[in-house]
RNA sequence: CAGGGUGUGGCGCAGUUGGUAGCGCGCGGCGUUCGGGACGCCGAGGUCGUCGGUUCAAGUCCGAUCACCCUGACCA
């Protein structure tokens, strides 16, 4: 991409209205754009790293098995009529809305009714199970106070994985599959050293859920962990009956704050039961189909990364997620020329800053969008033998030759 | 929803006891610059969140309303 090309600008100072971390630098460097409290619009830049993180998620899920679809927002109240979630006492946060002909329609703030409704289709038999469906779908929750920049929106992306099976030994199996991926997944987001399965509460249908909280300051969540981790309490289970059963004691612990970033949920027969999602057994008899639903917040994950990361200079991608690998900046009439034929071979790595600026202008910028890379190229560094690679992260100079760059 | 705070050019801000708006950044032009957000000159751009009231006169006072931010509560 040529920054010359493209619309968007950098800001010196951050809108008021962003005071977060995330909110303030993505807007600065031109990522997401504002439409209201707690609704972004995503800029080039911003849709790029959402799609990287969309890919790892997509990879990792399609190793285990999954299957991925495109669900509608708009939803049938009839549906989840039948659970008692259209309810505003039982749901609080619906944006509804209705119909020219009349009637009423909810924007779906998750996809349990519908997904399991679209299967009644295709599900009949044992021989059609198990099956794990998912989706990168935008939600509507209509929260009573939007805040955190893009980590607690009203209008956001989110992964949804639902899975249907015979038994429960079944569902455990791959819950079990569910948590080895999503280790993988946070691990190839950069979070995995800071990422913990943690214990929530399971409301009525499992004593715990469980919860992917990433240790962040500004995370909404207080947790408590232990020495090495290996278990990582939400405070909302964080009793002296839960303490009692693990075995351990409220004073090996530590409290920190959290940002939720995933869950997974048993649901067993809870939404396949009111809306009659059955097969037939081998001996034919009817039965209610297991399931299971594991949630990823794409949006907020990126909110996480763009707020862990920073440094007082801006933005500090991980490589697997930036939305280019490369930030080139080209310096005097050699080192233009070479940047322009450096570009013309790898394009889809580069973020080439080809405007008419100054090079302090340039490099202030690429610090600020948190570029992996900085390749500069001027009199200077073909003097001392190639271009000037610099780690964002690190600061970490090298000169390294031309033909070596992308090697 | 409770408490606190804020709305003035694209962004950040100032505006004294009411007298119809000013600065920095950014933007356009010219020139000098060109490895850390350079500098000079010229210039465009706002009716002060909205509605109503007081007044000869309101960005400044009063009322209402909307929006936004923070803390908490909520989070299926």
């Amino acid at each position: 991409m040529r920054l010359s090309k493209t619309f968007i600008k950098t800001l010196r100072t951050a809108p008021k209205d962003e005071t977060a971390t995330n909110g303030a630098l993505l807007t600065r460097a031109g990522y997401i754009h504002k439409e209201m409290a707690g609704v972004y619009d995503y800029l080039p830049l911003g849709l790029l790293t959402i799609e990287k993180i969309k890919n790892i998620i997509r990879e990792e899920l399609n190793a285990i098995g999954c299957e991925e679809v495109l669900m509608s927002a708009l939803q049938n109240p009839e549906l989840w009529e039948a659970t008692g979630r259209f309810s505003d006492q039982e749901v609080d946060i619906w944006f509804k809305t209705e119909l020219s002909a009349g009637g009423v329609l909810g924007l779906a703030p998750t996809h349990e009714e519908p997904m399991v409704e679209m299967m009644k289709n295709y599900v009949s038999s044992y021989k059609d199970l198990p099956l794990y469906v998912y989706q990168f779908q935008t939600k509507f929750r209509n929260e009573l106070r939007a805040k955190s920049g893009i980590m607690r929106g009203r209008e956001f992306l989110m992964k949804d994985l639902y899975s249907f099976h015979t038994s429960e030994e079944d569902l455990d199996e791959f819950y079990g599959k569910v948590e080895g991926a999503y280790k993988k997944i946070f691990e190839r987001l950069g979070l995995g050293d800071s990422t913990y399965e943690t214990f929530a509460s399971g409301g009525i249908f499992a004593k715990f859920s469980h919860e992917y909280q990433t240790i962040l300051p500004v995370g909404e969540d207080t947790i408590y962990y232990n020495k090495d981790k290996s278990l990582v309490l939400n405070k909302e289970v964080f009793t002296p009956e839960v303490l009692a059963d693990f075995g351990v004691d409220a004073k090996d612990f530590t409290e920190t704050r959290g940002a939720e970033v995933g869950n997974i949920f048993k649901l067993k027969f809870k939404y396949s039961e009111p809306l009659g999602l059955k097969y037939a057994t081998e001996d034919n008899k009817s039965e209610f189909v297991y399931m299971g639903c594991y949630g990823i917040g794409v949006s907020r994950v990126m909110g996480v990364i763009a707020e862990k990361f920073a440094d007082d200079k801006g933005l500090v991608w991980p490589e697997a997620v930036a939305p280019f690998k490369y930030y080139l900046v080209g310096i005097g009439e050699d080192g233009t020329r070479k940047t322009e034929g450096i570009y013309a071979e790898h394009k889809d790595e580069i973020l080439f800053d080809d405007r008419d600026v100054r090079p302090g202008e340039k490099f202030a910028d690429s610090e600020l969008m948190g570029i992996p890379q900085r390749i500069v190229i001027s009199d200077k560094t073909l003097a001392s033998g190639g271009a000037e690679v610099t780690n964002r992260a690190t600061g970490e100079t090298k000169i390294v030759d031309l033909k070596e760059l992308f090697v």
